[in-house]
DNA sequence: CTGTTAGCGCCTTCAA
DNA sequence: TTGAAGGCGCTAACAG
């Protein structure tokens, strides 16, 4: 299929027998122009469906007006907040968004990279893979002074602005929360250990463990990549163990309701036998059977900042020096940890 | 923050003392080039970093390789999954995706519209907002043929490409299981009554009662605009009244999910007093309690269809008269419907 | 095999 | 108040 013709300044130009020059000038309604001309000019573009050509003027001025986001994937309810805010942001400051899923895989977000800095985006929003471990093409990225910052999943290898929620503090809270309810013997669930989010959650976890005076101890941390499939096995690993957690805090809210499932598949009663938190605050959570009890991030408000600060960057409203944001998460009490009002 | 300067083939041209047109042959391989000064060029490109700009390429060859997608909301996971499908497969194919919602709001989807034309997108796919009741700006996109599909929420008004799910038979595989189960007063929760998909699920809602001998009645037939607050509302008032139905077929999960918090903060035993089933099949679905019946959506193959049906029309690969692709859908049974198995 | 020229659509001097 | 010229980065047609 071709694409219709579109009409361009030079045909209005010729139509009206003026130059090129005039007709911009009275498209961007400059004050230095006969008013009649640019009546003219204006009427005969509405009337000929003109449409301005974006992409000329991103070559004229070297600034396309698009960000470059990518993001692990879309389908998670957490990107796609993040995106959301980002997107509406962008749009009101009069920006648009391409947008790329690297799969969590590494070798596709150096690909999708590349594609975005090839079509000139003012600036990217990059929310690291599960696979990236090494940071080269970032550093390129930085050196080459292409603005961007971090979301989310971030690292601290290089020296850019990054908006993360405070995960050591919210691990904190939803772990003595646990504590609160009486639970002993909390065991962390955990992501692959590499990913930045495993760790600062694992921090929070056992600063929690240490102020009730609980020995930290490794044996109660378990790992898995994640899968459904290692997820169910890890579950099913700590429940043939012999000393059995009264309690489990989920990196992530996927992770405690495949737990859940396990869980109740053996007979064990939630929050009775075992008690369980999770982080993330996904919809799923809040109708799962027994409700999760979650940490609550701000999805849509961290797209929202990592964008203002982006696009102030750019507009030069605040120095490029590195910022790191911290929001704020918080705890939601569910059902699925309430020791005291359900045992 | 002032973006790096980024090298152009100008500037290798004046290094190695050639033409930039020789530069451009050799990174683009031409085999009407000295293998030596195709070496020379390529070394020198990649010791200096050189990036090809798409943006020139875009305004050179008048096509940006680049698609707009307008949905309603990026939060959904029914839409998130269909831009999933798009951006991996317009990616593949060589193509960039930019995005928009419109918040379910026509100004916005007509707003959306403008930047992406104006951005010189090559094809669009668009979903359209629950306001959408008038069609000019699709109508005018239409006759100044640039080309564009629709998904999902499409309208029959404008003769382009549609890719949907057959709703009408959806709706009917849902109301069919609801009468295997031994209902016979089925209510229908509708959305409002202007959106395509509501009136096709009413279709098949009434097919499938009408095979059963059981009256067609507009009395168990209740509308929302699908809000938590008017789906609660109109759950109330059917509570309320006299000849309560035995099951209750909602035009969408969410929908479903409001009227079975309402039903058990009422102590309705679903499906021993009311059976349930919604439409969509959304994660959460999988995971309340009980767990919903209902259709699956093919939500990723969705955006990958069609974005292969328009890359193929862009493409000349197909040509470009409209056609209607409907996808299948599935009935997924759980336990909100299972009356014979938990009575 | 390589260079020159012209132009994609737009804007910004500079000149008139 | 308007026009002409030059250029953003790249490519394609035409020379040589």
């Amino acid at each position: 299929m071709k694409k219709g013709h579109q009409v361009t300044m030079k045909e209005i130009a010729k139509k009206l027998g003026v130059s090129v020059s005039t007709v911009s000038r009275a498209l961007k309604d400059s004050p230095e122009l006969h008013p009649d001309t640019k009546k003219r000019i204006v009427e005969m573009a509405t009337s000929m469906n003109y449409q301005y050509n974006l992409l000329a003027q991103s070559l004229r001025i070297s600034r396309s007006k698009v960000l470059g986001v990518i993001v692990p994937e879309l389908t998670s309810h957490f990107f796609s907040s993040n995106i959301s805010g980002i997107q509406d942001t962008a749009y009101k400051r009069g920006y648009n968004i391409m947008i790329c899923q690297s799969n969590e895989s590494f070798e596709q977000e150096k690909a999708n990279l590349k594609t975005l800095v090839s079509s000139q985006v003012d600036g990217l929003l990059i929310s690291l893979s599960r696979e990236t471990k090494s940071y080269e093409h970032l550093q390129e990225l930085y050196d080459r002074e292409i603005p961007f910052i971090m979301f989310d999943r971030v690292t601290e290898e290089i020296p850019v602005s990054k908006v993360t929620v405070d995960d050591a503090h919210g691990a904190y809270l939803a772990v003595n929360h646990l504590l609160q309810q009486g639970c002993r013997k909390i065991a962390y669930f955990s992501g692959p250990t590499d990913l930045y989010i495993s760790k600062k959650r694992k921090e929070g976890y056992l600063e929690a463990l240490q102020e009730f005076g609980i020995p930290e101890t490794e044996s109660r941390v378990y790992v898995t990549d994640l899968t459904e499939e290692m997820n169910r096995k890890v579950t099913m690993e700590m429940l043939a163990e012999g000393d059995r957690p009264d309690a489990i805090f989920a990196m992530i809210d996927p992770l405690a309701i495949d737990v859940m499932i396990v869980l109740k598949e053996n007979g064990i009663k939630i929050p009775q036998d075992i008690a369980l938190a999770g982080f993330t605050n996904n919809p799923t959570s809040a109708v799962v059977e027994p409700s999760l009890t979650t940490i609550s991030q701000p999805g849509y408000e961290m797209g929202q900042l990592a964008a203002n600060h982006l696009l102030d960057q750019l507009d030069e409203i605040v120095p490029d020096d590195p910022q790191s944001f911290i929001l704020l998460t918080t705890l939601v009490e569910r059902n699925s940890s309430q020791k005291s009002t359900t045992a």
